[in-house]
RNA sequence: GGGUUGUUAGCUCAGCUGGCUAGAGCGCCUGAUUUACACUCAGGAGGUCGGGGGUUCGAGUCCCUCACAACCCACCA
């Protein structure tokens, strides 16, 4: 047999995990009742961070915790090939060897992108491993599958023919860095100084000028009008009249709209329907010319007067507003504060250009999403993050599903040669060019968005729709994921769920926060902050990485990654093994129907068993798995090890030991499966793994006054050590009269305490034991007893201020008539108990102060 | 501009539907080489739960308000 001294992770993981393949222990049980979870799947093209390493550990907690009901489970891994994601990071890399994306062809670039996530796959697997998931390898999936795929498609094919699909001219917000667009949700704005400028343009009747306020005078070179408020009476006289566009010359109307803010700038605006998407409303509105000025590369294009074509934006701004200086028709400039966006991967100023696109109607999808949200059809934990997800879809705008990079799935959209208006849907997007009824269609060039894909994933990885895990295993128990996808992912997998299958995908959402980096900033690849878990699981262990991440973590709440955490755990991980060494020196015998309650100590601790047990089922029932983790720790630390195993060395019951390590096994499994598999296998408790099929072991009911009597003793020794510490005495006897559980446990007493012996008298003397019931000296005399007397004084306050506390809720009618009758009694009866002790502390002080 | 979440021991954080003298881990102080474990054991110090007000028999917990912090949303040129 022979276990080490201390645990020692890097020795068994490997092979504990291979066992668990080798024995089928991921795929779910014939029986039992399912239960779901489909991983998020992190991106394929690079390492696992922490903030996975936390996702993946409270999955697999729920998990190997459902295992541990008798249920069924089904745990999915996946892997997201996320798209412009991973485009970018192989754009650096290209950068990184001098090249460029433009060197390839669609078709190139994306093969080279599949190799090179390729490689990366099977390693994160190897981390999987290392993290300890109990997966159903059988059912991995990858979003660029062809079961996703085929599924992407079909929703979209869907929804085109439900009508839910246009394809429009609209304002992208565009980067003209990576040359893609974005939706809105994945813009991100910041405040940031900026101009305002002030111009003239001059009225065309000559009558006089109008003044316009702008932060961005370039764009004037596509204005195609001038709007004011309709009830500003400044300038009721303009409307209908037209200026003349300085630089370009062009005449251009002066509108009247409401949208206009009569307070800011001049309370006169330039509109350049083009370029902003305000304007593109007006636009719309007035039926306005769209003058497109800027290029996709983010130059000044074609249309503008050739002394800018070919500027970036900001050179052309510079050069503008110096001409206009020039030619006097700039009025003045002011600094102000306002938002811009920018790409977040390059943080290049986003755009708004007009593109071809395809759109999402989603009015009427997130109409039904709220309606299932609002009747509370799925649970959140959080459940603020219902109400947070409700504001959300309720102002939610049409969705821009196309994406212009060559990274993903290809939109089965084809455009026909003859008539640019006309799109068919056809999947043979392999095909650049096709024919249908002898008529030659293109193309679309463009992707999907990843999350249009990805949003199928609760349905798509089971096989809809007639896959058995569908079947069985749909809507899926719990969504678990991070917060910060709450738009992105949840709120769209919800909608489209419940749109494909007339279902919500799932029961559950269980929301965490993120972990931030130790000084509380966020973590990110450009700050180089983040935090590997696979160097911590090779120091500490997997389990102890594991635990380490979910101690202390509420749900959606963030929080810094703290080290200290993973050092408890695995501290903890190293008590389990020795408190294994120490019942494997005892007993082979781990049957837990041949435990036998035999003394105090054994009615104590399977009582405290049972409680441990109930709260960790509620607990775990509730999604607390910090509190649930605690639960146990303090359970088989405290009282288990602590209490138990050493008054065990000094009366044993073998048989009751063995089925207490069994049962705590069971217990802790899901927050340390490899420590808990490894002593399981080592003493080899059963011949089963513990993973596969072991239940929450019930133990029989414990006498109750019976466990009560060995907590008086706990008391006992407890006050007995904190007084010889506090008097730094040592040696001395213990006293009692009339204590039949002194008499009995004297042996334990002497050995878990460093007193000299015990011994009966007829009357006390030395320093009474208060805080139990029982009648107790330690023998000791006057002169040690200084620091003794400081504290009873302490005591005697304490219990005064208790006990005045007490009199005074008693007295008052009614906390007597309106609280629970039971809080009432305890209340009395904490009155007579703490009387009874200042009676006590009064009595020891007189004895020495005479 | 709107919204959400925080503010509890020196540090990092728990504390569910209001109810015993508010908890954990680490750190700190004192002591212990006892045959499961120094990744250990025993004892201890340390908090007016961000400020103020309110509801209640009773508030860390509910309400209002203020301050500070983080995050999210938003088209103010």
């Amino acid at each position: 047999m022979g276990l080490a001294k201390s645990y020692q992770p890097q020795l068994h993981e490997a092979e504990i995990y291979r066992l668990w393949e080798q024995k089928a222990a991921f795929i779910p049980a014939k029986d039992g009742a399912p239960f779901s979870i489909v991983m998020p799947p992190p991106n394929a093209n690079a390492n696992l961070h922490i903030g996975y390493q936390l996702t993946a550990s409270l999955e697999d907690i729920l998990a190997r915790y459902q295992r541990s009901l008798g249920n069924s489970v089904l745990l999915i891994p996946g892997a997201d090939h996320a798209g412009f994601e991973t485009q970018s990071v192989y754009e650096k890399h290209l950068a990184s060897e001098g090249k460029s994306r433009f060197l390839y062809s669609r078709e190139r670039l994306y093969q080279l992108i599949w190799d090179f996530v390729a490689q990366n796959r099977s390693n994160f697997e190897t981390m999987f491993r290392r993290m300890g998931i109990s997966c159903d390898w059988g059912k991995f999936a990858f979003t660029l599958d062809d079961k996703i795929v085929k599924r992407a498609y079909a929703t979209f094919k869907k929804m085109w023919d439900d009508g839910l699909i246009y394809r429009g001219e609209r304002l992208v917000n565009f980067c003209t860095f990576h040359g893609t667009a974005f939706a809105d949700v994945e813009v991100v704005h910041r405040e940031e100084q900026g101009s305002l400028w002030y111009i003239r343009y001059p009225l065309v009747d000559g009558s006089g000028d109008l003044v316009i306020a702008t932060t961005r005078p370039e764009t004037m070179l596509g204005d195609t009008a001038v709007a004011v408020h309709p009830a500003d009476k400044r300038y009721a006289k303009f409307v209908g009249k037209t200026v003349k566009l300085p630089l370009t010359n062009r005449e251009v109307p002066v509108i009247a709209d409401d949208f206009v803010d009569m307070n800011f700038g001049t309370g006169a605006v330039k509109i350049t329907p083009a370029h902003d998407p305000d304007d593109f409303e007006v636009g719309k509105r007035h039926d306005l010319p769209f003058i497109s000025i800027i290029t996709h590369e983010g130059k000044i294009s074609d249309q503008a007067p050739e002394a800018y074509r070919g500027l970036k934006v900001t050179e052309a701004r510079k050069k503008l507003v110096a001409d206009l200086k020039r030619h006097g028709f700039l009025i003045k400039r002011e600094v102000i504060v306002h938002n811009v966006g920018h790409c977040y991967k390059c943080d290049t100023v986003i755009e708004p250009l007009l593109k071809d696109q395809w759109f999402v109607k989603m009015q009427p999808l997130a109409e039904r999403a709220i309606g299932i949200l609002e009747a509370k059809n799925i649970i959140f934990y959080p459940d603020s993050k219902r109400i947070e997800l409700l504001r959300y879809l309720k102002g939610l705008k049409d969705w821009n599903i196309s994406r212009q990079i060559a990274w993903g799935i290809p939109i089965p959209a084809f455009r026909s040669l003859n008539d640019p208006e006309k799109w068919i849907y056809d999947e043979r997007v392999d095909q650049e060019v096709i024919n249908v009824n002898g008529e030659e269609y293109h193309r679309d060039p463009d992707t999907f968005d990843t999350w249009f894909s990805s949003s199928s994933w609760p349905y798509a990885t089971l096989d809809y729709p007639n896959g058995e895990s569908f079947k069985r295993f749909y809507p899926l128990s719990v969504m678990e994921t991070g917060s910060d996808i709450l738009y992105q992912w949840v709120s769209r997998m919800i909608m489209l769920g419940i749109y494909v299958t007339g279902k919500p995908p799932f029961k559950t959402v269980y929301l965490h926060g993120y972990i931030r980096s130790e000084d509380g900033s966020k973590m990110s690849k450009s700050l180089g902050n983040v935090v590997d878990p696979m160097p911590l699981i090779d120091q500490y262990g997997s389990d102890a990485v594991r635990m380490g991440v979910i101690i202390g973590q509420a749900p959606a709440a963030n929080r810094n990654f703290d080290t200290r955490n993973i050092v408890e755990a695995r501290n903890f991980c190293n008590k389990l093994w020795n408190i294994a060494r120490f019942i494997a020196n005892r007993t082979d015998s781990f049957d837990d129907r041949n435990a036998v309650m035999k003394s105090d100590s054994d009615h104590w601790i399977v009582d405290h068993y049972r409680k441990t047990k109930e709260r960790h089922l509620k607990l775990m029932q509730d999604f607390r798995f910090s509190e649930a983790y605690d639960n146990i720790y303090h359970f088989i630390w405290n009282d288990f090890a602590d209490w138990y195993i050493e008054t065990s060395k000094h009366d044993v019951n073998p048989g009751l030991l063995g089925a207490l390590l069994k049962a705590v096994l069971v217990l802790v499994h899901p927050f340390a499966p490899f420590v808990s598999e490894t002593i399981w296998q080592s003493l080899g408790i059963e011949r089963n793994s513990l993973l596969s099929g072991k239940t929450i072991v019930d133990l029989p009911e414990s006498d109750k006054q019976r466990a009560k009597r060995f907590n008086e003793i706990i008391g006992l020794i407890t006050e007995i050590r904190s007084l010889l510490k506090l008097m730094a005495v040592d040696n001395v006897k213990l006293l009692y009269s009339n204590e039949r559980i002194v008499e009995d446990y004297a042996t334990l007493i002497k050995r878990l305490t460093t007193i000299s012996g015990v011994e009966k008298v007829l009357e006390g003397q030395g320093v009474a034991i208060t805080k139990t019931r029982l009648s107790c000296w330690l023998d000791i005399n006057d002169e040690q007893v200084a620091n003794y007397l400081q504290r009873i004084e302490k005591e005697i306050l304490g219990k005064q201020s208790q006990i005045r506390q007490l009199k005074a809720r008693l007295a008052n009618r009614d906390y007597v008539k309106k609280a629970p009758a039971e809080l009432v009694q305890q209340s009395r009866q904490q009155l007579t108990e703490a009387k009874q002790q200042l009676k006590d502390y009064l009595a020891e002080r007189d004895r020495f102060s005479r």
